[in-house]
DNA sequence: TATGAATGAGGGTTCATTCAT
DNA sequence: TATGAATGAACCCTCATTCAT
């Protein structure tokens, strides 16, 4: 409820709720396992009736998308600034360094295709892929620049990125049980780290890019 | 039924049947989508109780990722034997292209994680990890041996390899109404060929390896 | 909205409205199955708020039975009208052609008790209950005149007609899957026609009353 | 649970749950309103599971279908009965009793096209529709031989004995509003007695038929 | 070993109605 | 008077798994 009136009459009421409404997501997204994320848990947490979600929101799934757009919208932003002045050598990894500070950003993304959107409403699918290109154009505009190759190759890059990342993290974060298996140090070995890999992996999209 | 007696009692019978099972797994996974196999599905394809099932798999979830480890076995196979007389160039295009072979390889390898590991016994999953380890170290070896790189190097390219295609299996693979959206031409862009891509990664991260 | 002025101040306005809104819901019930005869949908339709329906209106069902007034107006005065110089003989078929020509009316009329009573303020209730005891007296007063039987027999003529139609109505309009489940030809047979069944009904009724 | 195993397993047992259930939802639909006849209503009343009812009945209307035919079954089994020995003069008013000594036939015959049939698979609706085809070919033939009329008027007897039933049972039960206003004397005059209308429409009809 | 009957938790969504503005 | 945001009750059905037979 912080700071949001009881009835949201205005815009800017409504999108402060909205906001409200993203950030308690947010914060049950944070604190339970996936299939605790409910409908109810962020309404109650918000002390607001169920109902009242599906007026800002169609579906479960499009409240995460729209969890998931924020975050994109994170690492855009922060791509976009440090980008400027990124000597070219350096773009690689921090693309990855902006992703592996938004662990919720992997998470989502890492569910995206699977999970989230499978039960969206075409018009919430098609905004969110029209933002997607957007944004992403933009960075690859950049990003061409900076790495001196055309804007389809660097397009290409961010998609690698986005596949190598949405794969390792799955990699990386694997079932209780399997967290069990692995403890064995003989299966340790298969354990790796993410931050390591998607540098090195990115590095080797990268060269080949400029090459 | 197939050739499977009515009572598995000896324990070649019991093998027999538990192959049965999965075949008939496989037919079902393949014919349709995720959230119609279900174990009753699978035993009514068999002409068997639901119970029967259990008796020879222990969760939904193991049954799957027998049927992936059946699949994988496939395609180490067939890696193995192909590597040994490619030349150093083709390696990378040959393991894509034996991914490539076996969609339901890739559909199962892309919820690995996410789904399958969630829900077995710890044994399933200590097996399952146990089989993937052996295989990648003796593929890598190869892979190392027809690279001119250390094993160590050889075991991260399979790993990127696995991520990679993950990541791009999710996004060549979008949900129906992202099929929709990306109908508009507009969007169409961002659709991508896997093959090309996965090649296309793969082949630099070959290059960085061997660099 | 057609010729209503956004607020209704004067009593005259606020019938204009009240007119308005119930020729809203007419045409949503016209068009649309029955659970899809929404508060909101007949609001949208006359792009008011939700809300200002109920200043007008108390539940849902009372907007239906207001709806099922109109229709039963129409009918009363024309059945009033036709009768004043139908021969005997053909009163029976002019009560019932009348009804069949107001497929809302008998739309409305089977759903009367079942549904549109059972959520109206006692008020609401009462004065229906009034309007349609006034009006079948007066029809029914007609009717004796016409068939020379006593007030009371022409009343009780009308329960049976209006029991008739439901019942009927109720036969001839299956659900979906009846319908599916009917054409089958083997089923055919108990298919019948509104019209014929309740013409002969009547005539039946009538001949005993005159009796 | 009333004399069923555990695990019902034969046929028999089976057909005996399948019984325990039937009654359990008749005491239930006899006991409350309509919208509170829920599964859980109806599995709790048994000890059961709500999901087991699932096993024995595809939905709930389905379940209600099934009463029905019960109902239904005793009617024309008495009616069978009665009928052979019945003067002509007897068999309307034998329809009747019959009909109003089940008064939970006659509450689910009037919610028969309108709640019950809106929910079923087409095999169960099917198999209702055959039944009561079956069943009413049947007892037409007797009526019509008791009568001395065709089986065809015979039908159209029935059809409108059942038209009838439900629009009058529909009268003479109002919602509870309605029958509050009802007890005004004012609007006494417009309350009527089931079996003296019922009988009264029947040898109306009947008279026309034998005419 | 095979069966298949029983379990039972589980949650998204709708919409008539209310009431703060 | 008009609004439309908030409410919140209500509920069916599925299906992986278990366990009595």
């Amino acid at each position: 409820m912080a700071g949001v009136t009881r009835r949201a009459r205005s815009e800017a009421d409504k999108e402060l709720r909205r906001a409200a409404i993203l950030d308690a997501a947010r914060d049950v997204f944070d604190a339970v396992e996936f299939d605790e994320f409910t409908m109810d848990a962020v309404a109650t947490s918000l002390g607001l009736a169920k109902g009242t979600l599906y007026r800002y929101v169609p579906t479960r799934e499009a409240l995460l998308l729209a969890l998931l757009t924020d975050e994109y919208t994170g690492w855009f932003d922060a791509v976009d600034l440090c980008m400027r002045d990124a000597p070219a050598d350096s773009v690689a990894p921090l693309l990855v360094d902006e992703l592996l500070e938004r662990p919720r950003l992997m998470r989502l993304m890492s569910m995206m295709s699977s999970v989230l959107e499978r039960n969206v409403p075409f018009d919430t699918a098609r905004e969110f892929k029209v933002f997607l290109l957007a944004r992403s154009t933009s960075v690859a505009a950049l990003l061409a620049e900076r790495l001196g190759c055309t804007p389809v190759r660097a397009t290409q890059l961010l998609v690698h990125l986005h596949a190598l990342a949405v794969g390792l993290y799955h990699h990386t974060h694997p079932a209780p049980v399997v967290c069990e298996v692995l403890a064995d140090p003989a299966l340790a070995v298969t354990r790796i780290d993410l931050r390591t890999e998607l540098r090195h992996g990115i590095a080797a999209l990268v060269a080949a890019t400029r090459a």
